[in-house]
DNA sequence: AATCAACTGTCAAGCATTTGTACAGGACAA
DNA sequence: TTGTCCTGTACAAATGCTTGACAGTTGATT
């Protein structure tokens, strides 16, 4: 059994911080200083993993590390729950029933839960309420080790299916016509699909390539089917940088009457050239949809 | 002492507006004022955001920054009320297309409408908004010959199977516990069903007899099941005179303290003995449960 | 309708600090 | 020998700050 203790590889792997800096860290900020082994070699504690973890989610939030490093545990958690959206945090015990269920394996009442709370709220408050929010949740459970990955994944799958489902009820009609996917780096395509069901609401007409669409092939099916915009879904983890600069290219191989849109938890970071249009993630399709009709409203 | 304070980084992540933005608006306005840690980087309090947020929303709508950031959190929040009109309500009596697909035998256009419906309502605004008004149309064009009887038997079986599907992923238990059904001269199920959705939203646990119960056999089933109440439903062509005869006789058969409550089209017309509760259906059943929870508040 | 001043967002240059990664040389275990 | 870990150094990229400039918009005034 293991002895509480992790070493550096271990740590790298269960955080994504690499060895260098894991060591660069321990001598600039004097954290994380784990004990060593008869060798000399860093054993580090199940409670500096917790605080790895706790760290990299800020730092991703755009905290910088020379001011999270000397920070207590408990400064972090205050940190992270005041940087959240309140909304997010007194639902946080709401959650805790989905995440039992995850955490037990019981997909089926998992899937139940959701599919009923979907009759009950409908579709667009279901989204907005409950998946977006929820989403969030499972992604902080699994930052913290609360669950594995696998279960994460589970979670996605049911919830895509459930989505697909709802969306599929709907007419595909109307305008404006939308070309939804996400750029080659951003594979999470929860997001897009939650987006999608905003937008169908909205009365506009999707087509949805999935996730990780070259940007060749982002032009070419948008001018093939005559889309009236180009949708991409953003996760918070997607680099800003890179972001813009591929929005950039893809507004300069556009036809200038296509739009561009951007939204998800990344998409308030970006850069955007003239001729995009931003949707801070969620809550705001419909107003997209909304100035739409207006800037078109002469046709 | 945890109110760390924002970087310059989070707010652009947080609000969407860029570094160099934040800048100029503190330059020009005087707001953001964040304060500055000891190498002078700026940090924004959890206020500047939440304000920072009002004004992002609001130029969105169209107003002019100039105007916008010399303005208190408080007036920012009486301009965003006062410009977003009250959502217009879409669901009025827009049920030819329903009809249409019934006249037309199409039968799975129907049920794909219905059930678009649903999720887009959510199953409360569903029964209210839609089912129940859409039943009485049907009603009515039948009234009118306007569709056959075979059509409006066809909507029924429809409606019925929708709602059922819809309640059975409720879980049912909690209080009070309702015993529903119709008495035997009254045979129309599809109000017992929309009420069944609507106590069940309201987490009442429900016993469904079905319709036509014999009124030995609801007093049998009500004190083996050792229910609150007894819930009837009576349509609007249930004759009053008869029904208010059988409630009379069915509160003398119940133990006093089940209550009676009826519903649905036909029961404003009902002359109830004390112990009896009425709801005008169906806009009440939720006011019903609530004023239950408190009758029996000291319990 | 045309004009003009004010308003706004973006960019660049120049400088300072922070931060991630790479490299070099040594130690040690498999 | 090979792979991993250690320490220490070096460096390039990223981030932040300030000032100044500029081009596209907006809105009021001719």
């Amino acid at each position: 059994m293991n002895t509480q203790g992790f070493n550096i590889t271990a740590v790298e792997r269960d955080t994504g911080l690499s060895k260098d800096l894991l060591r660069m860290w321990e001598r600039r900020y004097g954290f994380p200083a784990p004990a060593r082994d008869p060798h000399g070699e860093r054993i580090y504690s199940g409670a500096d993993l917790e605080r790895l973890r706790l760290v990299k989610r800020l730092i991703d939030k755009g905290f910088r590390p020379g001011k999270l490093l000397p920070l207590a545990p408990s400064e972090l958690e205050t940190l992270l729950t005041e940087s959240t959206p309140p909304r997010a945090i007194q639902a946080e015990a709401d959650w805790e029933p989905y995440l039992a269920c995850l955490r037990q394996g019981d997909l089926v009442s998992l899937r139940n839960a959701l599919q009923k709370q979907l009759v009950l709220q409908g579709l667009q408050r279901f989204v907005l309420d409950t998946a977006a929010p929820l989403t969030i949740a499972v992604g902080e459970a699994w930052m913290r080790g609360n669950i594995r990955v696998h279960e994460e994944h589970a979670y996605s799958e049911i919830l895509k299916s459930l989505l697909r489902h709802a969306i599929a009820l709907f007419g595909n009609s109307g305008h404006p016509t939308l070309l939804l996917t996400t750029l080659p780096d951003e594979e999470h395509g929860l997001g897009l699909l939650m987006a999608e069901a905003l937008f169908i609401i909205e009365g506009a007409r999707c087509i949805s390539l999935g996730t990780r669409t070259p940007l060749a092939d982002i032009v070419d099916a948008a001018i093939r089917h005559e889309v009236d915009c180009v949708a991409l879904s953003f996760s918070a983890s997607f680099s800003a940088r890179a972001g813009s600069q591929q929005i950039r290219e893809l507004r300069e191989r556009l036809p200038d009457e296509i739009e561009i849109w951007v939204g998800g938890g990344g998409a308030a970071a970006l850069q955007l050239p003239p001729g995009a249009f931003s949707a801070i993630y969620p809550s705001s399709p419909s107003e997209l949809v909304t100035a739409w009709h207006q800037r078109h409203a002469e046709d």
